[in-house]
DNA sequence: GTCTATACTTGGATAGAC
DNA sequence: GTCTATCCAAGTATAGAC
């Protein structure tokens, strides 16, 4: 609903004080227990302090879930955002994809996401929450979609917003199923196969050099 | 673990009597309510049994949920298994990949399959049985692709048993971002691009015109 | 095999002292 | 704002009658 705008100019999160420390702790039980155990004792219990702080500062745990998630989207779309837009071919995609799924499977932001997105299927109350934070990352891929499908021969032929939104999709599918067969190695070979055989598509697409942005 | 042989000749089942009736009961909660609301009170209700009837005869409601998915799942791979064994070309798999969809849509098929993969992400306990049920349909998958791929450029490029556990994987995700997003049609309409644009793909392969099992 | 009744646990949420 | 104490609801699971 709301734009949820910076508060911190230097970490750029939108939270600060206790609202950010519950925020982390929600994050971090997330991170090592999964959703399924990030009640609101085992999130104080993480975070040393109370159960009641919760309810006092975001009114239930689905909001504060939200709120974690928010904070751990807004973190990596900070983190990602200029390398992204300065990559202008199918295979450095490709790269910068699987480098970024490497470094959040590592740091564990990998699996909030994964079971954030799980939840919000489950849990009515939080999917319009999670589509919204998934939201920013599928424009971003929609933005650099078109850009790739300028004056290429499939322009007319490939909606941009239907692509991207399927590019998240296969994206979080892929992690989600490795998840299940217990085995993320899975994801990370398949992405390797995406930076091989992106080339091959990639010839197809008209040459980005001088149209960049700056 | 156990293959689960068929018990029900005719149509195929693995469970029946008081097992089967409670067995649909459950798929019956899943579909119409998901998983979060899928507590044994609530399937008994929908049952018109007993809740203790439940722990008899499955021990826990998660062994009752997993039975139900393996009942659903047997059911849709007797339903489509000839017709895509059958199909012969890309643009063929992805017209039936749509109507499957379409079909299973509408009988809520489609639900029970996103809230159960998603339970199997949140609750550890669950994964490993969600993905065994999955593995059929990765299996038959990439057999296919073998066959479409054989005697082709990519052949030695594209790992099958990969590829088909990425279409799954797309499969699943697209569906539960169109799910979070409070929009199947979204789905809908992916899956029409897929057709669409599966002809430009198909045209690298080599026809499969007289090559067919039988 | 199926029912009633109930024990036990966990978790969300609030009241009220500090 | 933060803590203690507590309420209440919902859920799993079992004991024991039928």
């Amino acid at each position: 609903m709301k734009p949820a705008k910076p508060i911190d100019e230097r970490t750029g999160d939108t939270l600060r004080g206790t609202k950010l420390r519950i925020a982390e702790a929600a994050l971090e039980t997330l991170r090592t227990k999964g959703f399924a155990a990030a009640s609101a004792r085992e999130i104080a219990a993480a975070g040393g302090f109370n159960q009641a702080l919760i309810f006092y500062h975001f009114g239930s745990i689905e909001n504060l879930l939200l709120a974690a998630l928010e904070l751990v989207s807004a973190r990596r779309m900070g983190a990602y955002r200029a390398v992204f837009e300065r990559t202008q071919s199918l295979p450095e995609l490709a790269s910068l994809a699987r480098e970024i799924y490497a470094e959040d499977l590592e740091n564990g932001y990998v699996r909030v996401l994964g079971e954030m997105v799980a939840a919000g299927v489950s849990h009515a109350a939080l999917g319009a929450g999670v589509v919204a934070c998934l939201e920013p990352w599928v424009a971003m891929v929609e933005q650099k979609l078109r850009q790739l499908l300028a004056g290429s021969l499939f322009e007319s032929m490939v909606p941009p917003r239907d692509v991207a939104f399927a590019v998240i999709a296969l994206y979080l599918g892929i992690d989600m199923l490795s998840h299940l067969e217990g085995d993320r190695a899975r994801a990370e070979s398949l992405l390797d196969l995406g930076v091989r055989v992106s080339p091959l598509i990639g010839v197809l697409l008209p040459s980005q050099t001088g149209k960049g942005s700056r």
